[in-house]
DNA sequence: TTGTATGCGTTATCAT
DNA sequence: ATGATAACGCATACAA
């Protein structure tokens, strides 16, 4: 037979003051006398007395609570997850902790309006959107919570004259860097392999990140030298092919993203090409696979740590009425074996 | 200017039916006709209304959530979670959304004991340790929650004796198996690498089944064919470095994980010697990065999907005052390109 | 600084 | 099956 678990009122009565006064000592807030801010607190250690957040967050109408929503592609893989946005979530987990946050996490694979749910029934106070899968249906979400004045902010491309607020990385900058780097090693014809429609504008930042990497090197963008690919290691192994299929010469191959930039290598070895003695191959992302791949992968670091941290950090000021601080994170090339140096100024 | 959250009132007014009955319609308790059920459903929607949790968790004294405390090594790298523990959280996370209830994540670095306060102050009905760091301090932790009478359960090493209650991999059926399919390809030296102390259970149970497969094809268990290593590719690779350095003959080399495995393959391969054309390596765990390797990494898989079900559900039947169900996990071998036979059967 | 009284929005209990 | 009423445990407004 337990105890039943001790209230405001046993602290209280313990510590020989008023419930409301155990209420305002156990917080910070201050307006407690040092000297009964000690008893309440002893009196709670000693009855081992926990704040019924439920009941607090009732009362005070808020929950001390941030939600991340993933909303992974319907077409992904079942039991999957981008191992690029886990790294976020590592990231927004301790960031969010350390500001004295919970955080409510949930993966959303249908279009069911449960978004809204979150924050109009007052289970989160703010929402981090991460993957917001394709675009109309985000904007329907995002609509319904402005009505309901629930702040959120959302992992993906900063783009002028969007609606809701937006944090990533500098894509356009991240691939310029990457195919400069290329063009600097002796590489003229690049290929890029990625989506870059509508339904993914970072890829499509990336993209033209490429395009003017080149145009800064007076090279033109050879249309044959873009190919489509969706975000899996499967198709970028079908792309690399297609490619070699079409007999247009290339020396080098930047992905959209890591994924496609490992099947691309598979790809070529498969046709006996090596990486990078024949052609360089560079990704983006850096997932941890991408250290590991053979040759380890030249990529484009998404700096997630800060990821994480940056989302809280303006999702919290969003909630107290306040602007947005930086949005934007560079991202850092990260140079390793799968590009070289070719041509009249390499080996 | 926005207007009022509804609440059941609002609802009940519009349907012209008692709060009361408003409440019942909307859960799926039953006990209202269908009649009044279609209309305060009709008003709910129309209204948007949503049910205020925190009132409902207070009066109900449940908060239909689950928590999930990920404890990581004080030794791991501040920014780097474990995949396989995100590949677990991610399982869970679909397993406890699917039963209707909430997760809450938390990643624990210090050994506070703010386990407890998750639960006791009713943010959690239940709660999901995942690494569970040092066993003496993972003790402290359940014992206050047994108090408190409050449910959990651990992912990690199931043993006899155990207290709380446990879900994991079968380690060393995992491991022996790996170690059979070893002998069974021609292999006779067979290294064992991992840190096999006490606080490793998981590890050690590895270890036995290492054994275990040795003796039943009776071989015998050279001790200077097992080295110790940390969790991680630098330690992995430093093992493997000092077996060769020891000029002990060996034909392969099994890992307590991936990692391991992952840096011993780099270490042999600095030392000129080819995976898996002169030593076969296997690796346990299989995460992602496995098969991304060169070669692809032979490995043993734990279940991470099934991990993530059987934690939830059996979690859920703690709650229910039911007794565990299943709680061992089968290991299954994957076989790549990082072993293969040698000897009299090889080429 | 502290105490008193009230209410947050829902579910549970007891009627009918 | 439905309605009236109390209660969940805390934080806030106001008075002292």
């Amino acid at each position: 037979m337990r105890n039943k678990r001790p209230t405001s009122f046993d602290i209280a009565e313990l510590a020989g003051v008023s419930q409301s006064t155990v209420s305002r000592a156990l917080r910070r807030d201050s307006m407690v006398s040092e000297d009964t801010r000690l008893k309440v607190e002893q009196a709670a250690r000693q009855l081992n007395y926990k704040v019924d957040v439920n009941a607090r967050n009732l009362r005070s109408q808020r929950s001390n609570t941030l939600a991340l929503l993933l909303y992974e592609d319907p077409g992904t893989s079942e039991s999957l997850i981008n191992p690029f946005f886990l790294s976020i979530l590592g990231s927004v987990t301790r960031a969010s902790a350390r500001r004295g946050y919970d955080l409510l996490i949930s993966f959303q694979q249908s279009s069911t309006d449960w978004t809204a749910d979150y924050a109009s029934s007052k289970r989160a106070d703010g929402i981090i959107f991460l993957g917001y899968g394709d675009y109309t249906s985000y904007l329907e979400k995002i609509a319904s919570l402005d009505e309901a004045g629930i702040e959120y902010i959302t992992w993906g491309p900063v783009l002028p004259g969007q609606p809701g607020h937006f944090i990533g990385s500098d894509n356009v900058q991240g691939m310029s860097d990457a195919v400069s780097h290329l063009i600097a090693t002796g590489h003229r014809r690049i290929a890029f392999l990625g989506d870059i429609s509508e339904n993914c504008p970072e890829y499509r930042d990336r993209y033209q990140g490429y395009v003017q990497a080149l145009a800064a090197a007076g090279l033109p963008a050879d249309p044959a030298l873009r190919l489509d690919s969706q975000t899996s290691e499967e198709a970028g192994h079908a792309a690399a092919l297609r490619l070699l299929d079409a007999g247009t010469p290339f020396d080098a191959i930047v992905a959209a993203c890591d994924l496609v930039a490992i099947g691309a290598m598979h790809a070529l070895r498969d046709r006996g090409l090596a990486v990078p003695g024949d052609v360089s191959v560079v990704g983006f992302d850096d997932i941890q696979a991408a250290s590991y791949t053979n040759p380890p992968l030249t990529t484009v670091r998404q700096d997630t740590a800060a990821a994480g941290e940056l989302l809280v950090e303006n999702l919290l000021r969003l909630m107290a009425g306040r602007a947005l601080d930086q949005t934007i994170i560079p991202a850092r090339l990260v140079v390793r074996q799968s590009s070289r140096p070719r041509g009249p100024l390499g080996a």
